[in-house]
RNA sequence: UGGGGCGUAGCCAAGUGGUAAGGCACCGGAUUUUGAUUCCGGCAUUCCCAGGUUCGAAUCCUGGCGCCCCAG
């Protein structure tokens, strides 16, 4: 008989760890499993400088939401632990991230923290505390397979579904990861949350980059990467230039804000050439692609990527942002890695951000993988210059 | 210093007597556990300057200044 963790032993004798980080949903799932009898042992980990971030709304896992967790903890009754990561961290997400856009890339650090700290780091210290598994407050389902081990699915609230950032979860970790609030929707977790008295049941939803308390993150670029901002030239697809930019690390595919040119229609960043220091503009329209080339590619679906060919492509649903529902596509191994065609096209894809694979459009699809997107080509490639060196890039 | 044209926001630009469209850029907000996108809102008490006509002038008149083109 399995407990609703899907182990076997009473609740009262499985030891459950919670990455608590101060917020409602790591709260409430804290409190849920406590509450129903499990051996609950909270962690908070303590990322980054937090008096750099102790009045910053919305961050989480520093200062003020230290404390918050410690408050939960307390209230609902149960150990809790904070963890000093500081310097994993800075490696592991910070530092690839300032490193990501100095490569003309933009990051997407919640996939790099979830993948080396959370369930990399923490679940080994989770194990050591001697605990089954370790459950987050993400909201996304893990559920047991029939023919064995387990499933990464889309959280039943669509709206908050965070799969897309946790792509890169293994097989493996899956065993030892719990998501508690994955078939419920944000607002129970905020009646739960009054209904356990957490002080933090009103907390407002974290956003932005944690770790960037001012939200301008091209600052703490500059600072980690002294010289990170060099100027350069913003040039039309045909090479004009147009003016110069104040460093690439400012601009990501698909911006039109920021680039200060007026042209009668607006204008994009297409592309980012780190090598020449370009920002790359262009219409709307250039910023149209339905092929992208894929890196680091995992594989948490039926099967294996081994059976994934170049001809015939597996067809699966495909979110290349967060916000946004998945589309049709097929998987097909490539040179150097995978890619992806679109059946409707995206606009504005940037290199580095995720490509995660869903087995259907809708409903609570499961999570069939994914990578980090290494190029994206324009959509009417054989015509143009830079269509023909993006495709020289992808192939 | 002959002829012609023009001068409206940071840029482009509509408006030829009735109380300053629109686009781009910029700023702010909403949306968003990444970056963006998108959406909403703001943005010329004033039309190169000075006079004049008129109930009323960006619009008409006079003068000045500036720019562009053609010709010398």
């Amino acid at each position: 008989m399995l407990n609703s963790l899907d182990l076997s032993g009473r609740p009262q004798d499985t030891r459950v760890v919670v990455a608590m980080s101060g917020g409602v949903d790591s709260s409430v799932t804290a409190a849920l499993l406590k509450a129903e009898g499990y051996d609950v042992v909270g962690v908070t980990l303590q990322l980054y400088d937090h008096g750099a971030a102790i009045h910053r709304k919305g961050a989480c896992c520093a200062g003020q939401d230290i404390y918050d967790a410690r408050a939960v903890a307390e209230r609902i009754g149960i150990p809790h632990y904070v963890l000093d990561y500081e310097n994993r961290f800075k490696e592991a997400v910070i530092d690839r991230f300032a490193e990501s856009y100095l490569h003309g890339e933009t990051p997407v650090p919640c996939v790099d923290c979830n993948m080396a700290i959370k369930f990399h780091d923490l679940l080994i210290t989770a194990r050591e505390l001697g605990a089954a598994v370790l459950a987050t407050g993400h909201y996304v389902a893990s559920r047991a397979l029939s023919g064995g081990g387990r499933g990464l699915f889309r959280a039943r609230d669509a709206e908050r579904d965070q799969s897309y950032f946790l792509f890169g979860t293994t097989r493996e970790q899956l065993e030892l990861l719990r998501f508690p609030l994955g078939d419920r929707s944000k607002t129970e977790t905020r009646e739960l949350a009054r209904r356990f008295g957490l002080a933090v049941a009103d907390k407002h939803d974290s956003q932005d980059i944690c770790f960037v308390p001012t939200g301008h993150y091209a600052e703490m670029i500059e600072r980690l990467k002294p010289g990170a901002a060099e100027r350069g030239d913003i040039v039309d697809l045909e090479g004009n230039v147009l003016g110069t930019h104040d460093g690439i690390i400012h601009f990501t595919v698909g911006q039109r804000r920021g680039l200060g040119l007026s042209t009668g229609a607006p204008l994009y960043v297409v592309r980012l050439d780190a090598e020449r220091r370009c920002v790359v503009v262009g219409p709307r329209e250039a910023l149209r692609t339905r092929r992208i080339a894929l890196r680091e590619v995992n594989w948490i679906g039926e099967g294996s990527l081994n059976e994934i060919r170049a001809d015939d492509g597996r067809e699966v649903f495909v979110k290349v942002r967060s916000t946004r529902v998945p589309q049709a596509g097929w998987l097909r191994a490539a040179p150097g890695g995978y890619e992806v065609e679109l059946a409707d096209g995206e606009h504005g894809v940037s290199p580095g951000q995720a490509c995660v694979f869903y087995d259907a459009a809708s409903g609570q699809a499961r999570v069939l993988g994914g990578g980090f997107i290494k190029a994206a080509v324009a959509a009417d490639a054989a015509r143009t210059r830079v269509g023909r060196a993006a495709a020289a890039v992808a192939s």
